[in-house]
RNA sequence: GGCCCCAUCGUCUAGAGGCCUAGGACAUCAGAUUCUCAAUCUGGGUACACGGGUUCGAAUCCCGUUGGGGCCGCCA
């Protein structure tokens, strides 16, 4: 048996991440199986539909690294894989359900005759689901397949589609679970044999609420955007594992772990069937774990977009043991490249408060001076001989000392920092800081 | 309102009747270490929603309650 399952969103200009989610569940099962990961675009509301839309998506799974089997760019033997652009195909289904007596025309619109009976689905995660029809929907069972405008609706498109791409499984939200009797319907309409379901169960908002795109609390917004990681300087190899652990687990305790050992794992059965709710401080700490154990080459590709230029690999590989998240690069890179870096007054206050600091940082630069090989070995020798010879503590030479060539209390280990500052700007910057902090006290 | 799904630490989860005085991770607290911050290490606190069953025995099975989520559109 060949297994297909597709990812089929709507071009709204946002991914959604339960939909990215969806969608990497999809990519792995496929993977897994050997199968084939359809995309289709659902651009059935023209209003919405915009280039645009479509990059968004497009855009969104190849930064996660889901590569599709068949769909735009990309073809395949079931196409167009756009909606819009099946106008032919629906209307002769349509036509089809006519002729069998299944289907019939009211106010302009085509309505399919439901099944009275109650469905029951026999789904992969969820189990054997009965739903019976409910108050509402005895008053009046069948629903419009096409509008009065000619457009034929969700439902009927979806379940069209997945007919005849011959999907095998379908893997989507647990929203859908309730509608998955109109699908089954449909299908038996059509004499054709449902596709399996697998309904998985969404993820929540820290608070438990749904996560919407469009939430009026623009944190919760941002939350549910894909757009929203891409931009702060997440990495998608931390994204996706992260978004693995939600409803699903090798069951070993391993958390951080490479995809191809989840795709070798992945099955749809071990799924859990309850919510989660989105934990941002986990994924925080993880994309931090993957920012450390990156590749240098890796992290400047990655780095980048948030350097604003100033791509340098020494300076950039100092600072990837610090960052958690790409866009905090140029806080920790900016002084690297200006003298006129901002001093953090706590650091000062703190670091360069004693009467002593102005002298000790001259002491310093002299010394550093003498230094025959500008490196960090030799820096750190100096610098803790001079300590000694003051009879101080190498702190009280090392804190103002990053404070004067940084204006920071944090960074990088001291003396690899001074190695790539240079022999010229930390001489420099430790006179000036001298002149600077005399007033301090 | 009707119907459907769900319920283990604050959060993500392990647990498929005895291995559980419930394990791991994030977060949190305390300590260690370090040139700062981070990282790292050690240790602590924190959970089976509630009530009934079934069983020699239940976090695990059944029923109910409560709570959360979803669907009931000529949106997708």
């Amino acid at each position: 048996m060949s297994f297909r399952v597709r990812f089929a969103p709507s071009p709204t200009g946002f991914l959604h991440i339960g939909s990215v989610r969806t969608a990497l569940f999809n990519w792995l099962y496929a993977r897994r199986t050997g199968g084939t990961f359809v995309l289709r675009i659902e651009d059935t509301d023209t209003a919405r539909n915009t280039e645009q839309s479509l990059h968004t998506i497009l855009d969104g799974l190849r930064w996660l690294g889901l590569d599709w089997d068949e769909g735009p760019e990309k073809g395949g033997p079931f196409g167009p894989y756009f909606q819009s652009q099946r106008a032919a195909i629906y209307q002769r289904r349509v036509k089809e359900l006519i002729d069998k007596g299944l289907a019939y025309e009211r106010e302009g619109a085509i309505r399919f005759k439901m099944t009275r009976a109650p469905i029951e689905v026999a789904d992969l995660i969820a189990g054997r689901v009965v739903r019976p029809l409910n108050e509402t929907e005895m008053l009046d069972p069948d629903f419009v397949i096409v509008r009065s405008d000619g457009n034929p609706v969700f439902h009927f498109v979806n379940v069209v589609d997945d007919m005849e791409m011959k999907i095998t499984h379908v893997i989507r939200g647990e929203d859908h679970l309730s509608n998955t009797p109109k699908h089954i319907a449909l299908f038996r309409a059509f004499g054709v044999e449902p596709p399996q379901y697998a309904h998985i169960p969404m993820i929540l908002n820290p608070d438990g609420t749904k996560m919407s795109k469009s939430d009026p609390d623009v944190a919760k917004a941002r939350l549910a955007s894909l757009q929203t990681y891409v931009e702060d300087g997440y990495v998608p190899e931390a994204v996706r594992n992260y978004l693995c652990l939600l409803g699903w687990s090798p069951k070993d305790n391993r958390e951080v772990m490479p995809l191809e050992e989840i795709v070798k794992l992945f099955d749809l059965p071990q799924i859990l069937r309850n919510n989660a709710r989105f934990d941002s401080t986990k994924l925080l700490w993880m994309n931090g774990e993957y920012i450390r154990a990156l590749p240098l080459d890796r992290f400047l590709t990655l780095a980048r977009p948030f350097t604003g230029g100033r791509d340098d690999p020494k300076v950039l590989g100092l600072v990837k043991e610090k960052v958690k998240l790409l866009k905090e690069l140029p806080d920790w890179i900016g002084y690297f490249f200006t003298d006129d870096y901002p001093f953090d007054p706590e650091a000062v206050k703190k670091s360069c408060g004693s009467p002593h600091t102005s002298e000790r940082l001259l002491k310093l630069a002299d010394k550093f001076s003498a230094i025959a090989a500008w490196d960090a070995a030799g820096l750190e020798a100096v610098l803790k001989a001079l300590a000694t010879e003051m009879a101080i503590k190498t702190g009280e030479l090392i804190h103002p000392c990053r404070v004067a060539v940084s204006g920071k209390s944090a960074g990088p280990s001291l003396y690899h920092m001074l190695e790539v500052l240079g022999r010229d700007r930390v001489l420099a910057r430790l006179r000036r800081g001298a002149e600077k902090f005399r007033s301090v006290v």
